[in-house]
RNA sequence: GGUUCUGUAGCUCAGCUGGUAGAGCAAAUGACUCUUAAUCAUUGGGUCCAGGGUUCGAAUCCCUGCGGAACCA
């Protein structure tokens, strides 16, 4: 199905036919040899290096035209950014026949074509350093035009901000949109330096099941699926926990994974439905130990990412560097509500919340009504890195009971500019508590909780051979992203967030 | 799920209390051999998201649906 042309798209298509009639592909099978980046070539060439850069060919998309009739200049974008081109009719067409200039050069080309040009630097009498054009090749014919972005002195004028045709067309956004790129390519440092510092200090990255027969490992709601030669419901995975630690128990010191989870929640602008934690853990340490650890990690990581510990959001400076403030759950509600709660039922926790004004259902037992108080009235205040630590044991059923105060487990969350970023725990590694723990999350969910988890028996199998005391985390890595690129919308910050589908001629 | 905002040319946007559409960039044609948001001249380009309704007449007002965003739950 085939939706009427626009005016553009039919000429373009017109030139694609001109160009073959010509004898020239405009999709090219053999490979070109590009010897520089347009980076290279502004940072390297100078009067001194000029004999460097005397033949030097080079290939990108044609971004800007000026014309000044017998003599052009072109703005070529690469990977690694823009430089300007000039090309002259008689030097590219030394003899009678101009075709190659006035007809492929000016009317052929078009703005988003790639080409290939070999051709020697120079600077230009305005001083900007560019490349002198001595032959170009046809790359690939763009059938479609790009958005008309343009940019001065950094101001980017006709910058396409429509976010729809932003995320579902996220190639053209990159291709237009000075920074998207620059965004995601310092996600991936940020990536990369995590990886580093884990492998550096002995962490194994391993694989574990997306597909999963039982959907463990925290409290969500899940996709399911169907598998056909099995005949067997299949879950996509909301965590990996279990998987991880099922390793721990046979043998390996410290695994990590980079855990693409999906969870069939809503949808707003920290919660896509496909997202990823990093989760690790490391025998023989505890969460006091993870904390350490975790607060190096991250000052590591925002340097590696943006060159310093600090990062703005939102007009707010969060600095990464260690150490973290640290403060209990319950302190942190005292702090903000002035009440105090350690001790309470859940009848108590009921009137909280009412006199705090926060919404609860029948469904919900002690640690979510916990869960609501902080979430709804003290999360916000905790912009700097905070961990809130010793959790109540209800809401935290994977968990070990705390080595001094009752009712309470060794966890804790951090949170970043009111938003948590990373949960952990010295694990529960006594089987017989977890198989307790499991139960109660049963009754929460005879209960109407949708999201409690169910029992597995096989990773309480492994647990009962014996799992070493360990540390645990998981580490929101898009909210962390967001966090370090300055984005508020997690849109911002996956290539392709989850859309309507739409329908595309 | 609720409330509000939003959808007009390839892109960014204007379009008043209703009289069937405009600008800049992009495109086409022409001029220009160091321009840089190049410049100058001329020209073309629209299912005004879709479907109903009100009206002599709807991009505009009303309703429903579809897409997007924000806030709330």
């Amino acid at each position: 199905m085939q939706a009427t042309l626009s005016e553009q798209e039919v000429i373009r298509r017109e030139k694609l036919a001109e160009l073959k009639a010509m004898g020239i592909d405009p999709y090219p099978a053999p490979l070109y040899n590009i010897t520089h980046t347009a980076q290279q070539i502004k940072q390297g060439y100078s009067e001194e290096t000029k004999d460097e850069y005397k033949e030097i060919s080079i290939a990108g998309r044609i971004m800007s035209r000026r014309d000044m009739g017998k003599a052009n200049f072109a703005v070529l974008q690469d990977e690694t950014g823009t430089i300007q081109i000039y090309i002259k009719r008689d030097e590219i067409c030394p003899g009678e026949d101009k075709s190659l200039f006035d007809t492929v050069w000016k009317r052929l080309l078009d703005l988003g074509d790639i080409i290939g040009i070999k051709g020697y630097g120079f600077i230009t009498k305005t001083g900007e350093t560019s490349v002198h054009v001595q032959s170009f090749t046809v790359m690939s014919k763009a059938l479609r035009p790009l958005p008309s972005v343009k940019e001065k002195d950094g101001e980017v004028f006709n910058e396409v901000t429509d976010l729809e045709f932003k995320y579902r067309q996220r190639y053209a956004d990159l291709i237009v949109n000075p920074g998207v790129r620059d965004t995601f390519t310092r996600i991936t440092k940020m990536k990369n330096a995590i990886r580093s510092f884990l492998n550096e200090r002995g962490g194994l990255e391993v694989d574990t099941p997306v597909l999963q027969s039982i959907p463990g490992g925290a409290l969500a709601r899940p996709f399911i699926t169907h598998h056909n030669a099995l005949d067997i419901p299949l879950y996509l995975r909301i965590a990996n926990e279990l998987y991880l630690k099922r390793l721990i128990v046979g043998g390996f010191p410290w695994v990590y994974e980079f855990s693409r989870n999906f969870r069939n929640e809503g949808m707003d602008r920290t919660h896509n439905p496909e997202f990823t934690i990093l989760e690790f853990y490391v025998a023989y340490k505890d969460y006091l130990w993870m904390m350490e650890t975790t607060e190096q990690m991250l000052e590591e990581t925002a340097i590696a990412t943006n060159g310093v510990s600090t990062s703005v959001i939102d007009g707010v400076e969060i600095d990464f560097k260690a150490p973290y403030k640290r403060i209990s759950i319950y302190d942190a509600i005292k702090e903000h509500t002035g009440f105090d709660i350690s001790n309470m039922d859940e009848a108590g926790l009921r009137e909280v919340c009412k006199s705090l004004n926060i919404q609860v259902d029948g469904t919900m037992g002690k640690g979510k009504l916990v869960d609501e108080i902080f979430g709804g009235k003290c999360e916000k205040h905790y912009v700097q890195p905070t961990f809130i630590i010793d959790y109540p044991v209800e809401m935290s059923p994977l968990t070990k009971k705390h080595r001094e105060k009752e009712g309470l487990v060794e966890r804790f969350e951090l949170i970043i500019n009111g938003k948590e970023i990373a949960n952990a725990y010295s694990e529960l590694n006594d089987p017989i508590d977890q198989r307790e723990r499991f139960e109660e999350q049963l009754k929460n969910m005879e209960r109407g909780d949708d999201e409690a988890m169910f029992i597995d028996n096989d990773f309480l199998r492994a647990l009962e051979y014996g799992m070493p005391p360990t540390a645990g985390i998981g580490i929101g890595i898009e909210r962390l992203a967001m966090l370090l690129t300055g984005n508020v919308s997690i849109q911002d910050v996956l290539f392709f967030p989850q859309m309507r589908p739409e329908n595309v001629a």
